[in-house]
DNA sequence: CCTGAAAGTCAACAGTTGTAGACTTTTATA
DNA sequence: TATAAAAGTCTACAACTGTTGACTTTCAGG
């Protein structure tokens, strides 16, 4: 009853893992199977295909409650979740997960798909005032863009900074963003 | 003599169509070789390998001439080069092939050190004044970004909007990140 | 026309992948 | 303890991958 519970989280641990790192493609059930320290065909039994693996971590990694607490306030949250050390410096990284994924060939639709259920309509729900949507958009843009460069491209000059400096620098680019059309709208 | 060049050409465009659409590890010889009406085992007599086939289609794509040229401003070819309609609005993007391809396990590297040496490098050079290393970087981050939320995430408020209304959006990302820790930094 | 190099074709290789089915071991219940 | 279900193991499969070497065709120079 609890044994198949445990070794079913351990698969999803590892697969979560490899797929938030390497990407759906590049990840071989075999590596994930090694890394739980289970048989290979035990992801057949517990989650149907590799397909199925990846759709149960995809889901269990997009839940976030924060989102739907009308007591946070939803920017704020994401912001933190991005720039959560404990996750920000790690390749165990959401925005790695999704900038490596949404361009699979074979699940990138699903994550795009994910992507906009569980995170940006409830964002967007929430966001008010004109050009909600934009702002949002440039807000992702901002928040993914300083991701990419700092993580996947790993420039010096943000690579080789400390984590309070980057996030400084990251917000002064999203204050921008959200600023797009308010009436603080910067002016050059 | 020619024939030969020709045969190597058409290989070479119909990798580059895939390794920048898909990526490296999502695309097969014999996808290219089909696409290039080319039998497969001609890769291995013109570029040695797959790998070679990659590092030719990455050198020939990463040839930027304009930002050694001292009568054009580096930061304005760049974005002429990532907002061009012709290459911007197509899979044929060198956004989306970084994005895709820097993070993959077997050419991460290579791909990283190329757009440094290519790009990243040259732009530094000819960048002046404080903070310039920072500024290139987000200056990186709010190009990356914005093309990832548009092509990758493809959020409604970018993808639904005309060109002219995204290269708007995208400017105004960009003025900031140049502006950043200069005498017009946007205050708020 | 003959000849030899250039160019292209074909089949096969060893390795890896996701998946399925038959099998054995473990565990809980009666 | 006996028994049946649950959990885990092992082997094999077909498909696909990059790469190689032997072969055939093409074609220009003597």
């Amino acid at each position: 009853m609890v044994k198949s519970q445990i070794t079913r989280q351990k698969l999803l641990d590892a697969a979560t893992q490899a797929f938030w790192d390497a990407g759906y493609s590049n990840t071989s059930l075999r590596q994930i199977a090694q890394a739980a320290e289970v048989d290979v065909a035990l992801v057949s039994r517990y989650f149907g295909s590799k397909l199925g693996l990846f759709t149960a971590a995809l889901e269990a990694g997009f839940a976030w409650p924060e989102l739907h607490d009308p007591d946070i306030d939803p920017v704020a949250a994401i912001i933190a979740k991005f720039t959560d050390p404990a996750t920000e410096d790690h390749k165990f990284s959401t925005t790695r997960m999704i900038i490596i994924n949404a361009n699979d060939p074979q699940v990138g639709d699903l994550v795009r798909t994910t992507l906009h259920n569980a995170i940006i309509a409830p964002l967007e729900r929430r966001m008010t005032g004109p050009h909600a949507a934009t702002r949002l958009a440039l807000f992702f843009a901002a928040i993914t863009g300083a991701s990419i460069v700092r993580h996947s491209l790993q420039l010096p000059a943000m690579v080789d900074t400390p984590v309070d400096t980057y996030k400084a620098q990251l917000n002064y680019l999203i204050k921008t963003a959200l600023a797009y059309g308010q009436d603080d709208t910067p002016t050059f």
